[in-house]
DNA sequence: TGTAAAAGTGACCACAAGTTCACAAAGGGG
DNA sequence: CCCCTTTGTGAACTTGTGGTCACTTTTACA
């Protein structure tokens, strides 16, 4: 029987994955050492060749979903040209993001790992607002253009927006329907950019 | 030395709030048997003569925390006249409610105890959509008074609703900063009263 | 081709979890 | 006053966790 041998860097990516697939399907508590060793087909120990300790998987994981929050943001920025629509259009891919890569947001919403690793807690929250700072940047051109209220503050309607997905990805989190997730969030988008028009006075 | 001895029904409310407590403390991972058992300075066994296993034990501190929801909207319906006023206590008084009782939300975030007991989901669902439901009632409510705008679902804007303090309650789980979240809970609720005004066309 | 570094292995450790069980102490009803 | 039910105890078992270590296998490079 030969062993295969994997370069050490594409490893540690592989790693970072895997425990990224685990946490989807288990959650926090469910992210072990050895459930990401199975899902490689490679011994527990074997994981420390790459690592140092269980913390710095979590933070690897942390790192890659980092990145891929931000490369939605930037996709949608490009393919639509009018605000509205680009945040329309990354509203529901986030949306989906979080459901499907994320496991209905199993990761924004490890708290779970936090009671094992209190230090993390600056980087989840860095990647949960990270999406909230881009929108609020977003709105507040839109805002300058005309094409939002001004009335509000955009980081306050940014926030709104992160309560557009937040709650519903909660609760299909917990009840599943990934269809009815799908009609919420639409139609919560719906209602903001309704809502978010300029006022005539 | 006398041992205490405590009436069967009582102490499984104790062992309900002990368990509360310490879920509001250590989070979903740090609700142990053991610690419930020394917060009322008994051994662990003891526990068993009252709940058959933690699922049980679970179970109740749901129980407990859906009856600690419902009154406080009853209580900010009778304090209020004003829908909207009402809906503000609400909102200021849930969030502390979270907050403080709760341990920033621990429980609506414990979805870490879902990994070991999935069958919970309906039940933490409940707990957290109840408030939603009556929120909704109360809004359209407002609607038919011409209160609040009616070219927006009422449900919707239940939704928005808890979109307004369950976010800034996430962040404030991760990274701590109490008045900063009562700051950011008016402030959003703010900006949703003004948008919720009714509409001249 | 030879050899040292890199990668993988499997046995093992200490620990904390949920749970069980034989036994002891308290309390209430006859 | 006795006895039986209820409540509490402490030790123990099982399972799964993160982590270590001596050892083997592969790879890369001189």
């Amino acid at each position: 029987m030969t062993r295969e041998y994997v370069d050490g860097a594409k490893r540690r990516d592989q790693i970072a994955r895997a425990a990224l697939s685990v946490l989807t399907r288990d959650g926090g508590a469910g992210l072990t050492i050895r459930r990401v060793a199975a899902k490689l087909g490679v011994a527990p120990s074997a994981i420390y060749r790459h690592f140092p300790d269980k913390g710095a998987i979590v933070d690897a994981v942390l790192t890659l979903v980092g990145e891929m929050i931000q490369d939605n943001v930037d996709r949608a920025l490009e393919e639509e040209d009018h605000p509205l629509d680009a945040l329309g259009l990354l509203l529901m891919r986030h949306t989906h993001f979080l459901v499907s890569d994320l496991g209905a947001g199993h990761i924004f919403l490890t708290t779970e790992i936090l009671a094992h690793y209190p230090d993390k807690n600056q980087r989840i929250a860095t990647n949960v607002e990270q999406l909230a700072e881009r929108v609020s940047g977003i709105l507040l051109r839109a805002a300058k253009q005309g094409i939002v209220r001004s009335d509000i503050p955009a980081h306050v309607l940014a926030r709104m927006y992160v309560g557009l997905f937040q709650p519903p990805v909660l609760h299909y989190q917990l009840l599943g329907g990934l269809t009815h997730l799908v009609g919420v969030v639409e139609e919560n988008w719906s209602a903001f950019r309704t809502m978010v028009q300029p006022q005539i006075k």
